[in-house]
DNA sequence: GGTAAAGGTTGACGCATCGTCAATGTCAAG
DNA sequence: CTTGACATTGACGATGCGTCAACCTTTACC
């Protein structure tokens, strides 16, 4: 029950080159190369291929998916990882889209005086959403590689203390504590401190940039989790959101 | 007032490379190059690189950049554009999210019973998602540098055939007629010749793809309408997306 | 058996956007 | 004169294949 590199292609609705390419990269080895030099798949390469193929459609790069195949270990673990950069994505588009939708009104509302004074102000307004905006940007386009180079013990640190701070934000917006309770700043600075594990960030300890942009990009963040209803979920709804934000608007004015 | 390449970096928050890649590239030409051969840049330079920076900010590619800034005309008209490209990429990672998610959810129940099964009957069941999926990724790649590469009045007409399906539509739904009546059946046809406009899809002409993929394709495409209120937005509501949702399938289902 | 049409192979370039060396030149300060 | 900061021009890397190009095999038909 041979496949041909066409009728596999066919079959799961991929190219011929790109079966050619996961050969290469060795993501999908053929079972046998023929003497001819022909290429030819049997049942268990189709099952991999699939598999390959809706972990893709899930978002995950060919070297995440080798790692997830390889590594047989839980691919709900790695799936629940994935979705965590997924959101951040979202959320960046939404952000995103709300500032391009902004811009064009503000661009129709006057045309011709805007046209020079919003780029004017751009520099000095605009800051903290470029911020924001940034911060998605960068952080999405590395934490994938981060994140991948990290080994199993320390990945699992990293999910404990973001777990053990979401439980925590929780069960403190639920309480009804004050934003600027001592409870609620210790979890902050935990927050900030748990955020300054992720490189290539302000909040990033190993980064030389001055602790002015933190407090900024601390601020933006906030506003993120309010703004963005994903975030929202994580902390007990919008109530839960909004408390984490005060929470750390305070720590940020007091302490950065 | 001249400013040489690491001031204007620090200043504008780029990098020096990112500098010599737009004057590569002539987005950005430096406005003088001394006789030993350092760039230099002006007032009017930097002026220009943040409203580069800005349209980067919103999403923008290179090219696209360069466009806008070289027609000078309305910059809103690109915005919009694009702002309906970042919904269309915002709608699939929402899909993307929820499939991830039911992944997840599927998983944990029983791990050892659907670790094969899922995959078993992945080409069959999950067809149609597939095809969603991949129509939505498919079409961001492309569809942006097809639509640059049109000129401006066949954007224009396109846009028109747009508007004009989207309140018919709206109107059609409002005015509760049935789906399979003639007129909505008319308008799915009119929705699906637009469809075949688009590059690169299975509504295409073009495509020597066979018409079996095109009712899926459309089918899968309806289901969005619905699940998405950001389509639905376009349609008058949920219940207008419901409407042409019903309306496209019947017509896929007899004349697919 | 000849020939043409499918279908196969291995390169290798291209795309978007710079990050990141490497090798080298220039300028201001001690 | 030497050192160090700042400048230059290449050129590779990364992502995931699409898309030729040049060439060989197999199949089908006359």
């Amino acid at each position: 029950m041979d496949l041909s590199i066409q009728q596999l292609a066919q079959q799961s609705g991929t190219t011929s080159r790109t079966l050619r390419h996961y050969g290469d990269i060795g993501l999908l080895p053929p079972s046998r190369i023929a003497s001819n030099g022909y290429r030819h798949y049997d049942q268990a390469a189709l099952v991999r291929l699939q598999r390959i193929l809706l972990l893709r459609e899930l978002g995950l790069g060919l070297p995440a998916i080798a790692s997830v195949l390889e590594h047989e270990t839980s691919p709900a673990a790695a799936l629940r990882t994935h979705v965590d950069l997924l959101r951040a994505e979202q959320a960046r588009l939404v952000r995103l889209i709300a500032s391009v939708e902004k811009t064009i009104a503000a661009q129709e509302k006057g045309e011709e005086i805007m046209a020079e004074k919003m780029f004017d102000g751009f520099d000095h307004t605009h800051y903290k959403e470029e911020v924001q905006q940034r911060w998605g940007k960068d952080a999405y386009a590395r934490s994938d590689s981060w994140w991948r180079g990290m080994d199993a013990a320390s990945q699992q640190t990293w999910k404990d203390r973001l777990a053990t701070l979401n439980s925590g934000w929780t069960a403190a917006a639920a309480s009804g504590m004050a934003a600027d309770s001592a409870a609620a700043q210790k979890l902050a600075r935990r927050h900030v401190e748990w955020l300054g594990s992720i490189p290539g960030t302000p909040a990033s300890t190993s980064g030389s940039t001055p602790r002015g942009n933190l407090k900024d990009y601390i601020l933006g963040l906030s506003e993120i989790y309010v703004a963005d209803e994903r975030f929202a979920a994580n902390y007990g709804g919008t109530a839960g959101a909004t408390f984490v934000r005060d929470a750390l608007a305070v720590y940020a004015e007091r302490e950065l």
